[in-house]
DNA sequence: ATTCTCTTGTGCATTGGTGCACAAGCAGTA
DNA sequence: TACTGCTTGTGCACCAATGCACAAGAGAAT
């Protein structure tokens, strides 16, 4: 579709880090920002930014640096962000409706148009300006609203369930708060955060105190 | 410390994911767990499997499979969750306080032990049966109740400063959700937890949506 | 004892990621 | 125009991770 020539998965998870060190040079008043410059506020070595950098463009003066507000349009436009990504959250129990109370979704291109619970309890309770709606209608609440990502914050048993009615309706990409394995099309990329898991992972670096690193990825 | 060989980091990303999966065999009624049954749990390739847990030493048996609970005795070595590890969370807003009613840490092995905060709209308040501390006494929270990871649920800007504070009170791992780089001693590991950031990777490969995956590492 | 079946453990080739080091090239100055 | 200072873009060598493919070994059956 798009004639970009591929980027490296390793790079695709840092561009939204530059964007973000990026977005702070400019807010303090930079128009051209070094691959330095990048590299000291992004935590990483300015090679390996200039070479993810160049996955997008010749976009860089040499002896100058990147135009800053050029490099963001850049960027924006690799990761898709030009235009708004309405999401939907499924389970508003106690991470739900944090997430739902968020704001920082909707402030970087993400707004949270609908939120879906399976209980009675949830179904019609307003929360954040927007109203509880079921599960058995996704479908619908996810055509009606254009919703192109699915977040599922319901416990893990009923992940699969969730994740199944979410492709069905014709989410384009989910993110997982549930601790399982989900099974569904390659069509669909799927991101997977387990807070239990990032502390597990900690428990080994810990044990061995000393040094080694534990980047997350 | 321990004469453990050195797990290679994609590996250790990996063993909790085999530890839920053996679990999950183990309370089926299965006394062996063959490198299959767990690769197909994991959803990962069955080698992997194998050459993963075979840094852990030779517990397998040819034939045969692993033995389930003795697997299980040594990814929890591996990992360091033979003891309890208490947890303090600093931040006690909207992901704070859904962190704190959440009682998935306390099964993990990571009972929440101390909730921090700086406002004095929370300060005293009790949640889940804790009292909100303040952060001014983060030092003597943390050796009072032998406190070993902190997880740094405030806002950005305030990030770095509890992260100097946590480290300085002799916290021994960092689990973050502020959308900040953090600088802090080699010797005490980090993982970032950041959302805004996993919905931008997910656009990327929305974008281009025909095929290639987006894993989690 | 021999054979057959099943599963581990690992050697090896391949792919992906990292970072050093340097030539290429722009801007500003004289 | 020629020179200087700075920063990009990338070739290259290294290291980590992946997954195929197979020999080695365990147990069951005959
Ligand atoms: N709360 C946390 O801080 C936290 C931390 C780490 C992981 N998680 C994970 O996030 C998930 C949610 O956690 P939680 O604490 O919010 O759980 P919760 O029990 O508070 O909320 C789950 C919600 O999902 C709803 N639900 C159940 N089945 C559903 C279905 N089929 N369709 C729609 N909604 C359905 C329930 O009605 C409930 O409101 C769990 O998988 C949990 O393991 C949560
Ligand atoms: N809520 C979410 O769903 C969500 C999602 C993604 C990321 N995040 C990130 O998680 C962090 C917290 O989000 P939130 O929505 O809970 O914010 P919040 O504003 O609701 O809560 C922040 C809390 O931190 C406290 N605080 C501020 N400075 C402090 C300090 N120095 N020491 C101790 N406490 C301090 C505040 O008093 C407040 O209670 C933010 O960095 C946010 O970007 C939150």
């Amino acid at each position: 579709m798009s004639g970009l020539p591929e980027i490296p998965d390793a790079t695709v998870a840092r561009l939204p880090i530059y964007r973000r060190s990026l977005v702070q040079l400019i807010s303090s008043g930079e128009s051209t920002a070094s691959s330095a410059d990048l590299a000291d506020l992004a935590g990483v070595n300015a090679a390996k930014v200039r070479k993810d950098l160049s996955y997008l463009g010749t976009y860089g003066v040499r002896g100058v640096g990147y135009d800053a507000e050029m490099l963001l349009i850049q960027i924006d436009r690799a990761l898709g962000l030009e235009f708004e990504t309405p999401v939907v959250i499924v389970g508003m129990g106690n991470l739900g409706q944090a997430l739902a109370h968020y704001g920082g979704f909707q402030s970087k291109g993400f707004p949270i148009v609908a939120l879906v619970d399976a209980s009675d309890d949830k179904v019609g309770q307003e929360i954040d300006g927007l109203t509880v709606s079921h599960f058995d209608d996704l479908a619908r609440t996810v055509s009606e609203n254009g919703i192109s990502v699915g977040i599922i914050a319901t416990p893990a048993d009923a992940a699969q369930k969730v994740c199944d009615a979410l492709v069905d309706a014709g989410v384009r990409s989910i993110l997982t708060f549930a601790p399982t394995v989900l099974q569904l099309p390659d069509s669909v990329p799927v991101r997977k955060v387990d807070l239990a898991t990032e502390l597990q992972i900690l428990g080994y670096y810990q044990q061995r105190e000393g040094g080694e690193d534990a980047e997350t990825a």
